[in-house]
DNA sequence: AAGACAATTGTAAGCGGTTACATTTTGTAG
DNA sequence: CTACAAAATGTAACCGCTTACAATTGTCTT
């Protein structure tokens, strides 16, 4: 039924080859029957099959985004800058969520190998992720967006990241600039290695200005909001009673000033807050919430042009890109006024 | 490279018919080979090439999903549920952000088309949308999710929406019963039904209220933040004083609560909002937001089931499903005290 | 105008499966 | 032990396109 290269050739009395030479413009064709073949395709409305193409080229131009959750804003924000640039460059994306489970991931990635996609853009790692380890060995082109893993160093793997310890470092050192001491921190799980850069860098913070970390006030969790309420109670109730909290992802951070107000304190008069990602939630809270920017969708914008690049072999070794990260201020901040902690 | 159904067949002693019967379970294969296959399969390993059965299936076990943007929540809980479902039946979707624009949208589906996907999720429809009804002549597998088109009855399209009269309805006669007399209402692009039919149910509770519309307290406008800011304004130094203002979706009336507070008013004592879409905004902001709910995580799972069926060949006629919605009451919202409109 | 070489164009064999149809095996009634 | 239908298996064409290689045509030299 569809009009395929041989309703082309005929109509144009060439043969099929030289048709597929025009389509792909590959090989010599006299531009005389270039354009006669052209024509042709335009009348008879055609289009190229890309599966058939696909079975001996080996390239479906489909690429496989595999996050932990399309709803969360930060991954639909990274999604989306990586459905822009394939879309720039006529890639398509086929998106998974995995739910952090690496056996989902592992499911998806059997499956899209399957349908042979050009390639993997990956979101979803953790710090010693062995589906990606075992996808790098088998060679499959791949890029690690927004989480490292722990050896990527030497493998050729591109890496697009934010600079993690800086941004739990600038969260910090503002807090401390405001004249808090006792700082606690509410970190996403420890085997996403984000997390760790981020304590680093709270930690460095706090080894330069001479303040102790208080154990009880530091907590890794899920990222979640239920987490940072949960945790926060915790900490208020216990010895450490922090006059700020950084939290490593801005859900966390809301669920912190939401367990700040159910015991009746105020953001920030009593108790300052710092959330991390600044997804649209973070210019929305009540207060307004001071965080860490990362440029999302620039992330996932680079790394699907590096994958794409690497495709197209015009890549050889793999290259960490490390985005800047800032602060951004707004209204979940302010000077420490509990003086009695001192 | 990879092991292929010839390779199989040579070590199982078979030919390659009889190692695609196995894999399809389909035609008459003893027992004892079909074990003896299987076992060849694991054996060496054998994944089959989705590509090379689609060229003659043409299947492809691939959906098509047209939203505006994923950075939007409400179309990322729509996405979510989506691919929950694509991935419960064994399929993958392709994810398309066509940032309501028609010809990006008809870019994307000739692209789609090429590739063979199995069939289209839309939720990008304009109420004529002309590259939807060019696909339902032409035959293809689809179904509109979130948004209806003019004369889905009769055509055989499945369409999966929540109940937007009912929605603007009990979101305007809530207000009314709250006292409110003079009330606002913020709509999205007319060019989308949901629209006018939230409007219709706006109109239908003023009316049996008994109340009179202000024609310049209703507009139409891009269901972002900065439409509901400067409409809001507009509406508030104009003749109309509404006390209440309804919003046709989320973003808008968070936008509205900041033209409010602009003006230094205040929300709820000085005027109610009520929103829609029930996103993860709507409890973050505020005060949290009264909202309509919509189940948008169900429709994108029943549109995709929906469509699934039809790829299979089990469904005939095109029905339409409607969804449920509520209002969820929070704290944006209250009794009317501003008797001077009275 | 013939020969040499380059530029075009065509032929046919895949790519990895599916499937209609032919062939062989098996099971069972007579 | 035949005879014959049913079950199991095999053969080969095809899905739509790519591409190595062969064949043809065109251009220039001498």
């Amino acid at each position: 039924m569809p009009v395929t290269i041989y309703d082309i050739a005929k109509e144009a009395r060439v043969s099929i080859a030289t048709v597929s030479r025009v389509l792909n413009n590959s090989g010599a064709v006299s531009e005389k029957t270039r354009l006669r073949v052209k024509k042709v395709m335009e009348q008879l409305n055609y289009t190229p099959n890309v599966i058939a193409s696909a079975l001996t080229k080996k390239s479906t131009l489909t690429l496989g985004l595999l996050i932990p959750d399309i709803a969360n804003p930060f991954f639909a924000e990274l999604a989306r800058g990586v459905e822009d640039a394939s879309s720039d460059f006529g890639f398509n994306i086929i998106m998974c969520n995995t739910d952090y489970s690496s056996d989902k991931e592992a499911t998806y990635i059997s499956l899209l190998k399957q349908k042979s996609i050009d390639g993997f853009i990956i979101s979803s790692a953790y710090y010693n992720d062995q589906n990606v380890i075992k996808l790098l060995k088998a060679n499959v082109p791949l890029v690690l967006l927004g989480r490292d893993i722990d050896d990527s160093e030497g493998l050729p793997v591109d890496v697009v990241v934010s600079n993690n310890v800086k941004g739990g470092y600038i969260a910090t050192k503002y807090l401390i600039d405001l004249g808090h001491k006792n700082i606690a921190c509410l970190l996403g799980p420890p085997r996403i290695k984000v997390n760790l850069e981020r304590e680093k860098g709270y930690l460095k913070a706090m080894e330069e200005a001479g303040l102790k970390v208080c154990p009880e006030a530091v907590g890794y969790g899920d990222f979640k909001i239920e987490f940072g309420l949960k945790k926060t109670l915790e900490i208020l109730k216990g010895p450490c009673k922090p006059t700020a909290i950084f939290a490593a992802n801005d859900l966390t951070a809301i669920g912190a000033m939401r367990a700040i107000k159910h015991l009746g304190w105020r953001v920030p008069d009593d108790i300052s807050v710092v959330g991390y990602d600044n997804t649209m939630l973070a210019e929305m809270v009540d207060p307004p919430l001071t965080t860490v920017n990362q440029q999302m969708r620039k992330m996932g914008y680079i790394a699907t042009e590096l994958l794409i690049k690497r495709i197209k072999g015009e890549r050889g070794v793999g290259e960490k890109i490390v985005l800047d990260t800032e602060l951004v201020i707004r209204k979940s901040t302010c000077r420490c006024k509990n003086v009695d902690i001192l």
